[in-house]
DNA sequence: CTTGACCTTCCAGTAAGAGGAATCATTAGG
DNA sequence: CCTAATGATTCCTCTTACTGGAAGGTCAAG
């Protein structure tokens, strides 16, 4: 199979797949006129890639799982924990993202969106610290 | 001022203070020594900008933002228009994140995570399209 | 034989800085 | 006055996970 082929397959963009050799994910054969060539296997493997990364785990996760998968002794325990890990990942960014969005939309609900100057948002970003107006403030700010 | 000074102040590290001259963010004037000379104009655009950035504000959101507040005439609605954009991407994302955790939480809940093999996180991420075992699957995927 | 679809490599750019090296300036202590 | 410790400067590389593009080789169809 050509790149454009396991491309098609695996809803992977050529470049990616390129790019995924390059970083030693996958290692595809040579044809004589220089094309890669790959294997079903590697099929597999991209396809394995893909959807990994489409659940956010970071290139270095799906390295170590890919691993495992290939490896026939694994321990579930070994997978359980990069999972685990990575669902951390996603509550500490749910969490700081959930911090922004109250303080935001309380500026936005507060803000007349109009014509005029006045506005409690770029009053909110201007604010001197300790002449904190209301307790709109100080929510995602100590999240970071 | 120098810039550990503002740095203190602000919160923001040297390098940041360094790097938000460089993109044009601000503009400290220059001692004859060739240290930044900081005035407190530039202090307040600085801690302005890390507190748009604590928010989750894009540098170039960040440029806009410190345009209207210099600008006696604007119109808050520029303003909240910023913000409700900011609003909108930090949704998209918790959307996101949210549908990763799902399917992700489902598979870590399914695994034994013992010294044994079977896998149900890796069965997943090896699953061929259309043999699809639970209804697990297919979550956080098509939301990408 | 040419056209167009594929394929190749290499280079640069993204966001938003962080880390570090080499060098210069300032200041406090002995 | 000399020295050591800070603190400042510039410049360069690295990070994540690709994406875009240029310049050029290959291949099948007409």
């Amino acid at each position: 199979m050509n790149i454009g082929d396991v491309s098609r397959l695996s809803g992977l963009p050529a470049k990616t797949i390129r790019y995924y050799e390059d970083i030693g994910l996958v290692e595809p054969l040579r044809s004589n006129n220089g094309y890669r060539a790959f294997r079903e296997s590697d099929l597999h493997k991209l396809a394995f890639l893909g959807r990994a990364r489409s659940l956010g785990f970071t290139i270095d996760d799906c390295r170590n799982l890919l691993k495992l998968y290939q490896d026939r002794d694994r321990a579930s325990a070994d997978v359980r924990q990069i999972a685990l890990g990575h669902l951390d990942r996603i509550d500490e960014k749910m969490a700081e993202l959930a911090a922004m969005r109250e303080t935001l939309s309380h500026l936005v609900e507060a803000c007349a969106g109009d014509h005029r100057p006045d506005c409690p948002i770029l009053a909110d970003l201007a604010a001197e610290e300790g002449e904190t107006p209301a307790e709109t403030r100080r929510t995602a700010r100590n999240a970071r």
